[in-house]
DNA sequence: AGAGAGTGTTCAGCATGCTTACCATCAGCC
DNA sequence: GGCTGATGGTAAGCATGCTGAACACTCTCT
Protein backbone atom coordinates (compact mmCIF):
# COMPACT_ATOMS: atom_id res chain seq x y z
CA UNK A 1 0.00 0.00 0.00
CA UNK A 2 1.92 3.24 -1.09
CA UNK A 3 1.71 6.00 0.72
CA UNK A 4 0.26 9.19 -1.04
CA UNK A 5 1.06 13.00 -1.12
CA UNK A 6 -0.61 15.63 0.64
CA UNK A 7 -4.47 16.55 -0.33
CA UNK A 8 -3.03 20.28 -1.81
CA UNK A 9 -0.71 17.97 -4.29
CA UNK A 10 -3.37 16.22 -5.50
CA UNK A 11 -5.09 19.71 -6.98
CA UNK A 12 -2.26 20.24 -8.88
CA UNK A 13 -2.19 17.16 -10.73
CA UNK A 14 -3.65 16.59 -14.13
CA UNK A 15 -6.42 14.38 -14.56
CA UNK A 16 -4.67 11.84 -16.06
CA UNK A 17 -2.29 11.23 -13.15
CA UNK A 18 -5.39 11.64 -10.93
CA UNK A 19 -6.85 8.77 -12.55
CA UNK A 20 -3.88 6.62 -12.88
CA UNK A 21 -3.40 7.00 -9.10
CA UNK A 22 -7.04 6.18 -8.19
CA UNK A 23 -7.14 3.39 -10.44
CA UNK A 24 -4.03 1.61 -8.38
CA UNK A 25 -5.03 2.25 -5.80
CA UNK A 26 -8.68 0.56 -6.13
CA UNK A 27 -7.22 -2.20 -8.34
CA UNK A 28 -4.93 -2.98 -5.23
CA UNK A 29 -7.91 -2.34 -2.48
CA UNK A 30 -10.11 -5.27 -5.33
CA UNK A 31 -7.17 -7.33 -5.14
CA UNK A 32 -6.24 -7.26 -1.45
CA UNK A 33 -10.08 -8.30 -1.02
CA UNK A 34 -9.70 -11.34 -3.03
CA UNK A 35 -6.49 -12.59 -2.73
CA UNK A 36 -7.77 -15.59 -0.46
CA UNK A 37 -9.43 -16.75 -3.26
CA UNK A 38 -6.39 -16.92 -5.12
CA UNK A 39 -7.15 -14.84 -7.96
CA UNK A 40 -6.80 -10.92 -9.24
CA UNK A 41 -8.81 -8.57 -10.63
CA UNK A 42 -7.64 -9.89 -14.36
CA UNK A 43 -8.46 -13.08 -13.42
CA UNK A 44 -12.27 -12.05 -12.04
CA UNK A 45 -13.20 -9.87 -15.55
CA UNK A 46 -11.76 -13.28 -17.37
CA UNK A 47 -14.01 -15.61 -14.88
CA UNK A 48 -17.45 -12.84 -15.36
CA UNK A 49 -16.74 -12.59 -19.18
CA UNK A 50 -17.28 -16.29 -19.35
CA UNK A 51 -20.20 -16.44 -17.45
CA UNK A 52 -22.42 -16.86 -20.95
CA UNK A 53 -20.42 -19.76 -22.01
CA UNK A 54 -16.88 -20.57 -23.68
CA UNK A 55 -15.26 -18.20 -25.68
CA UNK A 56 -11.45 -18.23 -27.55
CA UNK A 57 -8.89 -16.56 -25.86
CA UNK A 58 -8.97 -13.19 -28.39
CA UNK A 59 -12.77 -12.68 -28.10
CA UNK A 60 -11.28 -12.59 -24.25
CA UNK A 61 -8.80 -10.59 -24.64
CA UNK A 62 -11.01 -8.27 -26.80
CA UNK A 63 -14.03 -8.00 -24.17
CA UNK A 64 -11.27 -7.38 -21.07
CA UNK A 65 -9.28 -4.32 -23.67
CA UNK A 66 -5.79 -6.41 -23.30
CA UNK A 67 -3.59 -7.88 -25.56
CA UNK A 68 -3.75 -11.64 -26.81
CA UNK A 69 -0.09 -12.17 -25.06
CA UNK A 70 -1.61 -10.53 -22.01
CA UNK A 71 -4.64 -12.63 -21.96
CA UNK A 72 -2.47 -16.10 -22.35
CA UNK A 73 -0.66 -15.22 -19.46
CA UNK A 74 -3.88 -14.58 -17.44
CA UNK A 75 -4.85 -17.52 -18.63
CA UNK A 76 -2.07 -19.14 -17.39
CA UNK A 77 -2.70 -18.58 -14.25
CA UNK A 78 -6.32 -19.40 -14.05
CA UNK A 79 -5.65 -22.70 -15.78
CA UNK A 80 -2.87 -23.54 -13.12
CA UNK A 81 -5.45 -22.99 -10.22
CA UNK A 82 -8.36 -24.76 -12.25
CA UNK A 83 -10.82 -22.37 -12.40
CA UNK A 84 -10.62 -22.60 -15.74
CA UNK A 85 -9.94 -25.04 -18.90
CA UNK A 86 -8.36 -24.32 -22.14
CA UNK A 87 -9.45 -27.07 -25.36
CA UNK A 88 -8.82 -26.65 -28.63
CA UNK A 89 -11.77 -25.61 -30.89
CA UNK A 90 -12.31 -29.33 -32.85
CA UNK A 91 -13.71 -27.08 -35.71
CA UNK A 92 -10.48 -24.79 -36.35
CA UNK A 93 -7.78 -26.41 -34.57
CA UNK A 94 -6.20 -22.81 -34.60
CA UNK A 95 -8.42 -21.58 -31.70
CA UNK A 96 -8.33 -22.54 -28.14
CA UNK A 97 -11.47 -22.39 -26.33
CA UNK A 98 -11.86 -21.67 -22.88
CA UNK A 99 -14.25 -22.19 -20.09
CA UNK A 100 -15.24 -21.73 -16.89
CA UNK A 101 -15.00 -24.88 -13.96
CA UNK A 102 -17.57 -25.22 -11.38
CA UNK A 103 -14.92 -23.93 -8.70
CA UNK A 104 -14.50 -21.05 -11.61
CA UNK A 105 -17.86 -19.72 -11.42
CA UNK A 106 -17.81 -20.15 -7.44
CA UNK A 107 -14.77 -18.18 -6.96
CA UNK A 108 -16.34 -15.40 -8.89
CA UNK A 109 -18.97 -15.24 -7.01
CA UNK A 110 -17.32 -15.04 -4.04
CA UNK A 111 -15.24 -12.59 -5.79
CA UNK A 112 -17.83 -10.05 -6.64
CA UNK A 113 -18.97 -10.23 -2.97
CA UNK A 114 -15.85 -9.77 -1.72
CA UNK A 115 -15.40 -6.59 -3.91
CA UNK A 116 -18.49 -5.08 -3.82
CA UNK A 117 -18.47 -4.51 -0.08
CA UNK A 118 -14.75 -3.47 -0.43
CA UNK A 119 -15.88 -1.23 -3.46
CA UNK A 120 -18.75 -0.08 -1.58
CA UNK A 121 -18.02 3.79 -1.85
CA UNK A 122 -17.48 3.41 -5.38
CA UNK A 123 -21.19 2.14 -6.14
CA UNK A 124 -22.63 4.51 -4.24
CA UNK A 125 -25.44 6.37 -6.20
CA UNK A 126 -26.67 8.72 -3.89
CA UNK A 127 -22.95 10.47 -4.28
CA UNK A 128 -24.00 13.30 -6.80
CA UNK A 129 -20.05 12.70 -8.11
CA UNK A 130 -20.64 9.21 -8.57
CA UNK A 131 -22.91 8.80 -11.78
CA UNK A 132 -21.14 12.20 -13.31
CA UNK A 133 -17.56 9.97 -12.78
CA UNK A 134 -18.72 7.07 -14.46
CA UNK A 135 -19.75 9.07 -17.70
CA UNK A 136 -16.38 10.79 -17.54
CA UNK A 137 -14.67 7.24 -17.71
CA UNK A 138 -17.00 5.79 -20.09
CA UNK A 139 -16.49 8.99 -22.02
CA UNK A 140 -12.78 8.30 -21.78
CA UNK A 141 -12.98 5.16 -22.96
CA UNK A 142 -14.69 5.48 -25.70
CA UNK A 143 -12.73 8.24 -27.01
CA UNK A 144 -9.44 6.93 -26.07
CA UNK A 145 -10.44 3.47 -27.10
CA UNK A 146 -10.03 2.47 -30.72
CA UNK A 147 -14.31 0.72 -30.79
CA UNK A 148 -14.56 -1.40 -33.16
CA UNK A 149 -16.94 -4.47 -33.20
CA UNK A 150 -15.68 -7.70 -31.54
CA UNK A 151 -15.76 -10.92 -32.67
CA UNK A 152 -19.12 -13.16 -32.24
CA UNK A 153 -19.01 -16.09 -30.12
CA UNK A 154 -18.30 -19.24 -31.54
CA UNK A 155 -21.84 -20.47 -32.62
CA UNK A 156 -23.53 -17.29 -33.13
CA UNK B 1 -3.48 -0.27 -28.47
CA UNK B 2 -5.95 -2.47 -27.25
CA UNK B 3 -9.20 -2.97 -28.97
CA UNK B 4 -12.08 -2.22 -26.45
CA UNK B 5 -15.86 -4.09 -25.67
CA UNK B 6 -19.14 -2.74 -26.85
CA UNK B 7 -20.10 0.55 -25.05
CA UNK B 8 -23.45 -1.76 -23.66
CA UNK B 9 -21.06 -3.82 -22.19
CA UNK B 10 -19.27 -0.89 -20.28
CA UNK B 11 -22.05 0.23 -18.66
CA UNK B 12 -22.47 -3.00 -16.63
CA UNK B 13 -18.86 -2.69 -15.96
CA UNK B 14 -18.44 -1.77 -11.89
CA UNK B 15 -16.61 1.64 -11.76
CA UNK B 16 -13.72 0.23 -10.18
CA UNK B 17 -13.32 -1.54 -13.83
CA UNK B 18 -14.00 1.46 -15.96
CA UNK B 19 -11.40 2.93 -13.56
CA UNK B 20 -8.37 0.90 -14.61
CA UNK B 21 -9.85 0.56 -18.23
CA UNK B 22 -9.68 4.17 -18.62
CA UNK B 23 -6.54 5.19 -16.58
CA UNK B 24 -4.87 2.45 -18.69
CA UNK B 25 -5.79 4.19 -22.37
CA UNK B 26 -4.75 7.65 -21.10
CA UNK B 27 -1.88 6.50 -19.52
CA UNK B 28 -1.03 4.94 -22.86
CA UNK B 29 -1.88 7.84 -24.81
CA UNK B 30 0.27 10.17 -22.39
CA UNK B 31 3.10 7.41 -22.83
CA UNK B 32 2.80 6.90 -26.92
CA UNK B 33 3.12 11.22 -26.85
CA UNK B 34 6.14 11.47 -24.96
CA UNK B 35 7.99 8.58 -26.54
CA UNK B 36 10.00 10.40 -28.48
CA UNK B 37 11.19 12.42 -25.37
CA UNK B 38 12.71 8.69 -24.09
CA UNK B 39 10.59 9.14 -21.29
CA UNK B 40 7.02 7.75 -19.72
CA UNK B 41 4.55 8.92 -17.64
CA UNK B 42 6.66 7.47 -14.56
CA UNK B 43 9.29 9.64 -15.55
CA UNK B 44 7.84 12.65 -16.46
CA UNK B 45 5.83 12.88 -12.84
CA UNK B 46 9.49 11.89 -11.17
CA UNK B 47 10.65 15.21 -12.99
CA UNK B 48 7.90 17.33 -12.54
CA UNK B 49 8.49 16.75 -8.63
CA UNK B 50 11.92 17.72 -8.90
CA UNK B 51 10.97 20.95 -9.92
CA UNK B 52 11.51 22.74 -6.87
CA UNK B 53 14.70 20.80 -6.45
CA UNK B 54 16.45 17.84 -5.36
CA UNK B 55 14.87 15.31 -3.20
CA UNK B 56 15.93 11.85 -2.10
CA UNK B 57 14.46 8.48 -3.50
CA UNK B 58 12.25 8.15 -0.41
CA UNK B 59 10.68 11.71 -0.81
CA UNK B 60 10.53 10.79 -4.57
CA UNK B 61 8.34 7.71 -3.99
CA UNK B 62 5.93 8.94 -1.82
CA UNK B 63 4.97 11.99 -3.84
CA UNK B 64 4.74 9.68 -6.81
CA UNK B 65 2.61 7.34 -4.30
CA UNK B 66 4.55 4.37 -4.93
CA UNK B 67 7.33 2.17 -3.63
CA UNK B 68 11.04 2.94 -2.69
CA UNK B 69 11.78 0.10 -4.94
CA UNK B 70 9.62 0.73 -8.12
CA UNK B 71 11.09 4.36 -7.98
CA UNK B 72 14.65 3.07 -7.79
CA UNK B 73 14.04 1.23 -10.53
CA UNK B 74 12.32 4.34 -12.34
CA UNK B 75 15.62 6.40 -11.68
CA UNK B 76 17.73 4.13 -13.11
CA UNK B 77 16.11 4.96 -16.42
CA UNK B 78 16.29 8.86 -15.94
CA UNK B 79 19.56 8.69 -14.95
CA UNK B 80 20.72 6.43 -17.62
CA UNK B 81 19.24 8.81 -20.05
CA UNK B 82 21.04 11.79 -18.02
CA UNK B 83 17.62 13.54 -17.19
CA UNK B 84 18.58 13.25 -13.23
CA UNK B 85 21.58 12.95 -11.13
CA UNK B 86 21.83 11.19 -8.28
CA UNK B 87 24.60 12.01 -5.09
CA UNK B 88 25.21 10.57 -1.77
CA UNK B 89 23.76 13.33 0.95
CA UNK B 90 27.10 13.52 2.62
CA UNK B 91 25.37 14.88 5.86
CA UNK B 92 23.76 11.31 5.77
CA UNK B 93 25.82 9.51 3.87
CA UNK B 94 22.57 6.94 3.76
CA UNK B 95 20.51 9.07 1.60
CA UNK B 96 20.48 9.70 -2.38
CA UNK B 97 20.07 12.88 -3.63
CA UNK B 98 18.07 13.08 -6.66
CA UNK B 99 18.30 16.17 -9.31
CA UNK B 100 17.32 17.27 -12.38
CA UNK B 101 19.69 18.18 -15.15
CA UNK B 102 19.43 20.75 -17.35
CA UNK B 103 18.38 18.56 -19.98
CA UNK B 104 15.78 17.03 -17.51
CA UNK B 105 14.07 20.20 -17.18
CA UNK B 106 13.56 20.83 -20.65
CA UNK B 107 12.58 17.39 -21.56
CA UNK B 108 10.10 17.54 -18.57
CA UNK B 109 8.72 20.98 -20.92
CA UNK B 110 8.19 19.50 -23.77
CA UNK B 111 6.77 16.43 -22.28
CA UNK B 112 4.15 18.43 -20.43
CA UNK B 113 3.13 20.30 -23.64
CA UNK B 114 3.14 17.38 -25.81
CA UNK B 115 1.07 15.94 -23.44
CA UNK B 116 -1.49 19.10 -22.63
CA UNK B 117 -2.24 18.85 -26.36
CA UNK B 118 -2.83 14.74 -26.28
CA UNK B 119 -5.16 14.68 -23.46
CA UNK B 120 -6.86 17.73 -23.98
CA UNK B 121 -10.14 16.56 -23.55
CA UNK B 122 -9.44 15.69 -20.48
CA UNK B 123 -8.67 19.02 -19.19
CA UNK B 124 -11.71 20.32 -20.83
CA UNK B 125 -13.17 22.66 -18.16
CA UNK B 126 -16.20 23.04 -19.65
CA UNK B 127 -17.28 19.45 -19.78
CA UNK B 128 -19.84 19.26 -17.35
CA UNK B 129 -18.58 15.81 -16.26
CA UNK B 130 -15.12 16.75 -15.43
CA UNK B 131 -15.23 18.96 -12.45
CA UNK B 132 -17.16 16.16 -10.58
CA UNK B 133 -14.88 13.53 -12.36
CA UNK B 134 -11.85 14.81 -10.59
CA UNK B 135 -13.60 15.39 -7.03
CA UNK B 136 -14.20 11.73 -7.58
CA UNK B 137 -11.15 10.80 -8.26
CA UNK B 138 -9.63 12.75 -5.74
CA UNK B 139 -12.16 11.54 -3.39
CA UNK B 140 -11.39 8.12 -4.14
CA UNK B 141 -7.17 8.93 -3.60
CA UNK B 142 -8.19 9.98 -0.37
CA UNK B 143 -10.46 7.24 0.20
CA UNK B 144 -8.19 4.27 -0.70
CA UNK B 145 -5.19 5.58 0.03
CA UNK B 146 -3.48 6.18 3.73
CA UNK B 147 -2.99 9.60 3.68
CA UNK B 148 -0.26 10.29 6.23
CA UNK B 149 2.64 13.13 6.44
CA UNK B 150 4.96 13.37 3.78
CA UNK B 151 8.82 14.15 4.51
CA UNK B 152 9.97 17.73 4.11
CA UNK B 153 12.65 18.13 2.33
CA UNK B 154 16.18 17.81 3.27
CA UNK B 155 16.81 21.37 4.45
CA UNK B 156 13.16 22.07 4.93
C1' DA C 1 -2.90 -29.29 -55.25
C1' DG C 2 0.12 -25.67 -53.89
C1' DA C 3 1.40 -20.78 -52.79
C1' DG C 4 0.39 -17.00 -50.19
C1' DA C 5 -2.39 -14.37 -47.11
C1' DG C 6 -4.81 -14.21 -42.87
C1' DT C 7 -5.84 -15.77 -38.10
C1' DG C 8 -5.06 -17.59 -33.25
C1' DT C 9 -1.70 -18.48 -29.85
C1' DT C 10 2.66 -18.31 -27.74
C1' DC C 11 7.55 -16.84 -26.75
C1' DA C 12 11.03 -13.33 -25.66
C1' DG C 13 11.93 -9.16 -23.76
C1' DC C 14 10.76 -4.60 -21.65
C1' DA C 15 8.36 -1.25 -18.17
C1' DT C 16 6.03 -0.42 -13.95
C1' DG C 17 3.68 -1.88 -10.09
C1' DC C 18 4.07 -5.06 -5.82
C1' DT C 19 6.34 -7.98 -1.62
C1' DT C 20 10.05 -9.93 0.86
C1' DA C 21 14.65 -9.84 2.15
C1' DC C 22 19.11 -7.86 2.47
C1' DC C 23 23.11 -4.38 3.03
C1' DA C 24 24.82 0.11 4.59
C1' DT C 25 24.50 3.82 7.53
C1' DC C 26 23.06 6.52 11.38
C1' DA C 27 21.34 7.49 16.22
C1' DG C 28 20.75 6.15 20.98
C1' DC C 29 21.87 3.94 24.90
C1' DC C 30 24.61 1.15 28.00
C1' DG D 1 33.64 2.20 22.47
C1' DG D 2 30.20 -0.90 20.95
C1' DC D 3 25.36 -3.07 20.67
C1' DT D 4 20.74 -2.44 18.87
C1' DG D 5 17.16 -0.64 16.29
C1' DA D 6 15.54 2.57 12.83
C1' DT D 7 16.20 4.39 8.22
C1' DG D 8 17.59 4.71 3.15
C1' DG D 9 18.44 2.13 -0.74
C1' DT D 10 18.85 -2.09 -3.66
C1' DA D 11 18.07 -6.94 -5.34
C1' DA D 12 15.17 -10.82 -6.53
C1' DG D 13 11.05 -12.52 -7.93
C1' DC D 14 6.10 -12.15 -9.24
C1' DA D 15 1.93 -10.05 -11.82
C1' DT D 16 0.12 -7.48 -15.52
C1' DG D 17 0.52 -4.38 -19.14
C1' DC D 18 3.03 -3.71 -23.75
C1' DT D 19 5.65 -4.81 -28.64
C1' DG D 20 7.74 -7.72 -32.03
C1' DA D 21 8.45 -12.08 -33.86
C1' DA D 22 7.64 -16.91 -34.45
C1' DC D 23 4.67 -20.81 -35.08
C1' DA D 24 0.70 -23.49 -36.48
C1' DC D 25 -3.28 -23.79 -38.68
C1' DT D 26 -7.01 -22.26 -42.12
C1' DC D 27 -8.66 -20.18 -46.11
C1' DT D 28 -8.45 -18.42 -50.81
C1' DC D 29 -6.99 -18.02 -55.24
C1' DT D 30 -4.90 -19.76 -59.21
Amino acid sequence: MPDLPLDDELESWHTGRLLAAAARLVEHAFDAGVADLGVTHAGVNVLHELAQGALTQRQLAHRCGVQDQTMSRTLDGLERAALVVRHRDTADRRRVLVERTAEGALVMEHAQAVAASRLASLADDSCPEHAAGRRLLIKIIQEYGTPRRIPRRPGE
